[in-house]
DNA sequence: CGATTCTTTGAAAACAGTCAATCTGTGTGG
DNA sequence: CCACACAGATTGACTGTTTTCAAAGAATCG
């Protein structure tokens, strides 16, 4: 029987039995409870993070208390804070379930292991933060062109999984606008048409955080 | 004599000076007057380009023909659209000069061939696209949880050089305000400090984009 | 010096944020 | 099984910031 994890990897990549049972025994799975941290700000995160199943948030903590949610992560996608996994310095995110979850956890060393040993994996990995760095891109782009109703719809088009699934209010959190904003659009929700801007045409691909 | 470029190679690792003149051979410089172009929308980007003197910006064009600023560059930093480089289509966003400046151009097939040769460039290069992550990442942050005013002030914090030397209209682009507001946000100047917001206390260094 | 580009300024209007109250649904424990 | 508590969503009135448009003032370049 194959998890998650490795119907993501089959499908990404071409692997023989025995590397993928080398990967998975270099894995471990972590169940997670509802609420429950991933990562805790002030820790230092030292894993890759395979969502397999169930939905995470990324979030920051700013002036006043005010949380912030900087990436949302269903299954099939990666969570973890990126900047403290390279640096080692702690973290300044927290990182928790919106959902019951289950997570593969991958240390950084075994990570680079696999990734030197399989060349597939390693070109995976590379793709998967290239696609990050486009998708921040787009999201930057997207901030600056769009206004917040225009961010809504052009989100809701990117991520459609995630409208009825996510709490509105970290969807308004993560668009920057204020949850009530974002409620009064709803209802008004004439389906307007996110004008279609060169740069964010193509970038309809769901966002991937390694 | 060592060029702008070799002095940064120089700088940032270990090179014997074969290495340095087998790079420098696979590599062009070009000569950009102000306002021109480095890549055009629609074109395909093909190169790896340091901007080894003067000061360029990335640019979209939105609905109503409105110039979008997604990033800046000035002379050690590098530039080009990411994007379209990894997946060879054309690009949505121009590239021009603010100033007279100088690039060093290096084919992707160039490229990809010193990371080979030489592993000290390839962790280099690794390094410059992680830094563009992070420094994506923070400029969410601070439009998440910034105003207009705090985001001006961060932004004069981790790019002082820029603030004098960048054209008002396009920094005010850059950050998402109108110009006016830019404008407006000076003259007062009551030189406010930023409040700190944790995911931000660090990232004071210059963006980097690869 | 003339032309273009960039910046400043003013006033009105649009937009989004805040605060506070109400409503809804879900899950828990008595 | 009901009542209650709680998290999330909605609504209204108000405030404040930011945008827009238009015009005038600097600065820069050829």
């Amino acid at each position: 029987m194959t998890t998650e994890f490795q119907n993501y990897l089959l499908h990404s990549i071409a692997l023989t039995n025995e590397q993928l049972d080398w990967i998975t025994s270099l894995c471990t799975t972590k169940i997670l409870r509802k609420n429950q941290y991933l990562l805790q700000e002030g820790d230092v995160w030292k894993h890759y993070a395979f969502v397999s199943n169930g939905c995470l948030r990324t979030y920051s903590t700013g002036c006043k208390g005010t949380e912030h949610v900087i990436g949302l992560h269903i299954e099939n996608s990666w969570a973890g804070d990126y900047e403290s996994l390279i640096t080692a310095k702690p973290s300044h995110y927290n990182i928790d379930c919106i959902e019951p979850s289950e997570v593969v956890l991958c240390t950084k060393q075994n990570f680079e292991r696999i990734c030197k040993e399989i060349p597939a994996f390693y070109e995976l990995a590379k793709s998967n933060l290239n696609r990050s760095l486009v998708a921040s891109q787009n999201r930057i782009m997207a901030s600056l062109s769009y206004t917040a109703e225009q961010q809504y719809a052009y989100f809701a088009a990117c991520y459609p999984q995630l409208v009825n699934r996510v709490p509105q209010n970290m969807i308004a959190s993560y668009l920057g606008i204020a949850k009530e904003t974002l409620s009064r659009m709803r209802t008004k929700s004439v389906v307007k048409a996110v004008p279609m801007i060169p740069a964010l045409q193509f970038s309809h691909t769901p966002q991937q955080v390694l």
